[in-house]
DNA sequence: TTTATTGTTTGACAACGATCCAACTATACG
DNA sequence: CGTATAGTTGGATCGTTGTCAAACAATAAA
């Protein structure tokens, strides 16, 4: 098992944050993300109606934004929201932008 | 005194305001307009750092996306958060932003 | 070792966006 | 009317980005 690079959570940057989850795409991303925990890339980005290269290129903008941690096991990817990073950092922020998407609140 | 077309309460994409939100030099007019509330384009756009016709395509940017309310008086054109709508659309959001930019929460 | 699975990379392309400059419009003021 | 003020628009430039397709890399399974 090993991380894929990610910046520092003192380094996330509100606007790259912002920029990361203003596209539709990596916004149902984030939301399937933050309903079923932990998942591969692959059931991430099923049906999301996108080459899986441009799913791949999503899950770096992601990644690259602090937004999600990426682990290699094996063959998969395991992406999941950086909830507390992002939390500490910007309060309040993911919750009120899944409470918009999902329509509710933290599990 | 004449208002500019804006977006209805309902049209206001979440996507679209993140998109908003996720430039500097937005982020720091939406700023000022928290701290200030409803001030004219020029001295919103002072000392930005940017041209003025930049800063007049961001205010079109943040006006489209119903960020801002923008009202012409005289030669005046006045702006203003749209924080009602927005809170009614997108419960928290602008508020966790505004606490991320300026350290402290709703006047 | 061959084959299948998982995901990334590279290249190409079109669209968008941030920026500046110059010209323009509209309003107000002498 | 002539001039200053406030802000927009159009053109040009340059970098970014969302997309697909094809090739690739790495790992697992047969």
């Amino acid at each position: 098992m090993r991380l894929l690079p990610h910046p520092a959570t003192e380094n996330i940057e509100l606007t790259e944050v912002l920029r990361a989850l203003s596209d539709p795409v990596r916004l149902e991303i984030v939301a399937r993300l933050a309903v079923a925990g932990e998942m591969t890339c692959t059931v991430a980005g099923d049906d999301l109606g996108v080459h899986k290269s441009t799913a791949s290129h999503h899950y770096r903008m992601l990644r690259e934004a602090g937004v999600v941690l990426t682990k290699q096991v094996g063959r998969l990817k395991y992406m999941s929201l950086r909830r507390d990073d992002l939390d500490r950092r910007f309060p309040g922020l993911l919750d009120s932008v899944l409470n918009s998407v999902l329509g509710v609140g933290r599990p």
